[in-house]
DNA sequence: CGCGAAATGTTCGGTTTTGATTGAATAATC
DNA sequence: GATTATTCAATCAAAACCGAACATTTCGCG
């Protein structure tokens, strides 16, 4: 079975954006129709894509994980931007921990050609992610899988995370609330979050714009906790002064220059 | 293997630019193009590239992540049959430990309507299946993920799995051979699965024809362990006999009628 | 300068890939 | 359920690509 450079990023285009058709694939590629459906039929007997009427998407997942790539698709202009400006950060051969979050699973696909890493998740897709990547040690905590995002929670999770101390802590979040407490909505989540925090000599937050004065939940830390916020635009009032008085650096990250889609 | 420096220079410029046509790099190099696609027949004869219709790339770059999916979907003909003979077996509400393999990711596929399980597993992708699943608890053991499979493994994987007591375990093999022992490849792998054994009520077994007689370095345990053993051909002459004295069950799974493939 | 070996260029027939057309199969609509 | 609109697959022709054979150049060496 032999794949050509166009099939190899016709399978990689629907790795990242999901079910796709077929016209808009020959499009992307300058190619006619008739050439996406022999590398549509070629892949898909080869176990690669699974094909229905008038596209393509990948094998076995049908309307299941969908959800969640949507969502993860969806707001990904800025968390990209984000996760490129914390991957640049992150030295090769240092140790990580990763929690659940749709902008720490970003940074994990920039880190897909860091050397040397040894990254600890909680996170299924996280460690799908980096375990592609051969130079890199990944190691996922145990626990039960809550169906919503394959994030892995509970009791057993943060034993677990407990037997390590690591260089850095990189924490998603749901929500900073204008006195400066780290909100999320599941507390068992919350107790992992939190686990990692103590592990962690070093603790990197990743929250984009909509994460200041969103509430939430469960409360999980305070500023005074982090180390290094990075996010996709000036923070506003409230949290500038917070920022400064936990002694937080804060990293806005900007878009290179320009982005093609 | 001599490499002149046009050839060294070669390997270097598809390292650092990615795929690129026979044409391209004749003009990079100034020369034609029949010389080109003699280095890179050299190259590639030696491993150093891997060439496509019209161009060089680096080898792997396709096939190494994609490896395990088309493996996946090469034996997938019995291996389904297998895994709905399985699941027709198993109770709703019941405990499970599945390990890695992918007859036993097949055996997921196929539970993904069963009620009140509550599932271990030490295999990313079960994890990822059954976590759809909302009315079925999955629990992940924590450990080393394995880049060839996202298979966890290790010493942490162990502990982990000790901690439960389950309903049935579910076994994957590499391989049995004619005395009677089962075998695989990878000694944490076996590890884990010893530890499944022995925390497992009953045990099944999931090894489709092309597993008997087939030689694998880490011996994993014998029949002896074995509850059910279920497959897709009847067994060879010293199977029958050791099954039976084994006193191991012995399912061989029939096509339902027909398949569309 | 002449010789031979190795590397490179040229030509040509065969193969693979791509694009276009058409009739069959499939989904959508009423 | 019948009709319409897409989508699919088979076929063939054109283009691109490949490899082999042979001609040419380059280079080392006496």
């Amino acid at each position: 079975m032999e794949l050509n450079p166009r099939q190899t990023e016709l399978i990689e285009a629907v790795r990242t954006n999901g079910p796709t058709s077929i016209e808009a694939l020959a499009e992307r590629f300058g190619v006619t129709l008739q050439t996406v459906r022999r590398d549509v039929r070629h892949l898909a007997e080869g176990g690669w894509l699974a094909r229905f009427h008038g596209g393509v998407r990948l094998p076995g997942s049908t309307t299941e994980n969908i959800a969640y790539r949507q969502r993860q698709a969806l707001a990904s202009e800025g968390k990209a931007v984000i996760a490129r400006s914390i991957a640049q950060r992150i030295p090769n051969g240092c140790s990580l921990i990763m929690n659940i979050g749709t902008t720490i699973e970003a940074v994990a696909h920039e880190l897909r050609h860091h050397q040397g890493l040894r990254v600890i998740t909680n996170n299924l897709h996280i460690a799908a992610v980096l375990s592609a990547n051969r130079d890199c040690e990944v190691i996922v905590a145990g626990g039960v899988v809550r169906g919503t995002d394959q994030g892995i929670v509970g009791e057993a999770t943060v034993d677990f995370i407990r037997q390590f101390k690591v260089d850095i802590g990189l924490l998603g979040i749901s929500g900073i609330e204008a006195d400066g407490t780290l909100r999320d909505y599941d507390f068992r989540e919350v107790k992992v979050s939190r686990a990692i925090i103590e592990q962690s000599r070093e603790v990197w937050l990743a929250a984009d714009h909509t994460k200041f004065n969103r509430p939430a939940m469960v409360e999980l830390g305070a500023l005074n906790d982090v180390d290094i916020l990075f996010t996709d635009e000036p923070p506003p009032q409230p949290f500038v002064d917070l920022l400064s008085q936990a002694n937080v650096e804060c990293v806005v990250a900007h878009e290179p220059h320009k982005e093609l889609s």
